[in-house]
DNA sequence: TCTTGACATAGAGTTTACTCTACATTGTAT
DNA sequence: ATACAATGTAGAGTAAACTCTATGTCAAGA
């Protein structure tokens, strides 16, 4: 299936400009039809949904725009492409870690308010 | 103990601009000396703790200033800060879930990397 | 045929959170 | 007394990631 970057719009939850904008960084480039319309395909859903997910664990576009060029140029790359994630994998894993100790104390500074407010209030 | 700014900022890991820009956005009100520079006290240290907890736990400055404000007005406004507190909970709550989902997602990808380099390479 | 709506490009504008510059004062070591 | 480093204010500049505007093209329905 092809769509149009209004459906592909919908169906990614992307604005139609952050489409044009993340073809503008080269971190996916459609087909065009004979109009130059942008024909976006299931592969560039599959595609967008991971830059998503870089990007929500907190990758940077200049360094998704890199590990979309390595993909661009095929099988050569995967190595350097593992060894990118397996580096991302590190810093999520400390995202994780750090977040998980910042959840505890924000639980010690409830409980001392909880008290105050019964001793106060 | 009492701090200038250059001490503070030493103390704080944050740049002396970025201390001053937190006081014009009035997450914290340093006392001053005689020739007008800022004295920082060891409660304020605990406080800008805090701030740089809320912050990297995605917490914008915005809402960071409306906690400085109650805080500010004293022990009448403990039970509004504690909500406040409770929500950021939830969602730093959620914020770790989805980045464990991803972090699955992830190893899911870097496994399916190791078996296509197994076979190609 | 005419109009509308989706799409095209180029480039300007926005938001957040700093970060830096210019210039004036002050405290301290020589 | 003087130099110089730290500090003060006001305001400009920066970086990232969008987001919007202006203007033009094109295919399809009334």
């Amino acid at each position: 299936m092809e769509y149009s970057i209004g459906e592909f719009s919908r169906m990614t939850n992307l604005g139609i400009h952050t489409l044009r904008y993340y073809e503008h960084e080269n971190l996916i480039t459609p087909k065009r039809n004979s109009s130059n319309r942008r024909c976006y395909s299931d592969k560039d859903l599959a595609w967008i949904e991971f830059i998503k997910r870089l990007k929500d664990t907190g990758m940077p576009i200049k360094e998704i725009q890199r590990y979309a060029e390595l993909r661009a140029k095929g099988d050569l790359t995967l190595n350097e492409r593992m060894e990118m994630l397996t580096l991302h994998r590190e810093s999520l894993n400390e995202q994780i870690k750090v977040l998980q100790e910042h959840m505890s104390k924000l639980d010690d500074k409830i409980d001392f308010y909880r008290q105050e407010i019964e001793q106060k209030g």
